[in-house]
DNA sequence: CGAGAGGTCCTGTATATACAGGTTAGATGC
DNA sequence: GCATCTAACCTGTATATACAGGACCTCTCG
């Protein structure tokens, strides 16, 4: 006949959902087994185990083969943020972008670079980027960057306004692994110049260290104005 | 015959996910459809079809209905990053976490707090609690806490040296969402002292807003030193 | 009385099959 | 030449079926 409107399996896993969120089912009690909503919502296992699966995905259950499924234990489980791609984000907002780069050329790997990097990385030299990022020509993010030669050879001849380093670097090598660390820190004198900060105004520092051909690519220090940027993260069960 | 030590799907994911790597397909480009997985590594197209859509929900690959399978814009993707159990988070680094209440009491619902935990919240007041937690003796974390009393009426008797606010709020009303916020602050007076902090350390600000049964149930703000905390992340294709 | 065997229920995986509906390109008709 | 229709291919969903292996309970045998 005429197309369901939503899938089945949305359908079980709503009901689980629901019975979860009205408190029948606290953490760690035992969910019905993909037979029983086999039974009780007359569907084949195949679409059970699919709804199961997804909430397991979702933190939502855990399972223990030849036991059961059960409600998480949401206490333990991590809420994730996301980190996203700075130009995209301030375009998103339907605000103007612009890039100044500050500084772009070769430098020595001193043995601080090569502890950021990772010490696997052979090159004696490195290329080392500053730019500053602006929403509606207010600074918002300095980045300070590194990138690994050896990935990147062109890097220097890069057009760091038209292009952010993020996106040549996922162009010209495919990306394996990203490391975000984020901390609060003290602005240091001369980020604090270039971001135009407050006196006391504290800087949210976003670390980020990519991979790509099973060796570091990049490592970069993603400094923002405490007061004109957030991370934000939303979990929805 | 004997019990295959990985799964089928797991195989495909990674041949899909080779080829990535080693920058055959690059961002955008149309990877092996289904029926081609297929006939190309000889499994049901069930299987290959799981493989994808995992890959589709770890954000590597994306799909249109009718197009086809493409290799994800990570540009635009974002990265997750973990918020977790400070107490838990303490306790699996093998260290003594220890709670102090510095206050817990009924208080006048302010204009303020209403804004925070969500003007649907009828009560004329609300609990309110401050607790530091300490990792070996060193203040981590200052939680500033609200809490509807329609979804936690008991509060004020909860021993939070034993148990965490978080905790016991997830036992008494079933968590529906939770809401993060990250940000970096200079340290208001109060939580300079409690967390020890020196003369321009910053501080790394978590607001998180949780709702359960469709209301708001709890506002709490996280002030964790600048210098001894931090939020990590990893993403790995 | 205790240990081992077997049965039952559970999850996990894998397959063949089927149909719905989106997208595109090429064939067909005006 | 242009618009339209159709066939081919794609993803998305749903089912029935099958077997392996883990966990647990019970029954039986020594």
């Amino acid at each position: 006949m005429s197309a369901l409107p939503t899938p089945l399996y949305e359908k079980v896993k709503h009901h689980v959902v629901a019975r979860i969120r009205s408190g029948e089912w606290g953490p760690g009690a035992r969910v019905l087994s993909e037979h029983e909503l086999v039974r009780e919502l007359k569907v084949s296992r195949m679409t059970a185990n699919r709804a199961i699966r997804d909430l397991v995905h979702a933190g939502v259950l855990s399972r223990v083969a030849g036991l059961g499924t059960f409600v998480a234990d949401l206490r333990a489980a991590g809420h994730s943020l996301q980190i996203r791609n700075i130009a995209a984000d301030i375009r998103e907002r339907g605000h103007e972008h612009r890039a100044e780069v500050v500084s772009l050329q070769r430098v020595e790997m001193s043995a601080e670079v090569r502890a950021c990097l990772g010490l696997k990385v052979r090159s004696k030299y490195a290329f080392h980027s500053v730019v500053v990022h602006y929403e509606n020509g207010v600074p918002l993010q300095v980045e300070d960057r590194y990138v690994n030669p050896e990935v990147a050879p062109d890097y220097l001849s890069v057009d760091l306004v038209a292009t952010t380093a993020h996106e040549y670097l996922m162009r010209v090598a495919p990306l394996e692994r990203v490391q975000h660390v984020v901390r609060a820190v003290a602005p240091q004198v001369c980020v604090a110049r270039l971001l135009g900060l407050a006196a006391d105004e504290s800087v949210l520092l976003i670390e980020r260290t990519t991979w790509s051909r099973a060796q570091p690519a990049s490592f970069a220090r993603l400094h923002h104005a405490g007061s004109r940027f957030e991370l934000r993260g939303l979990f929805d069960i």
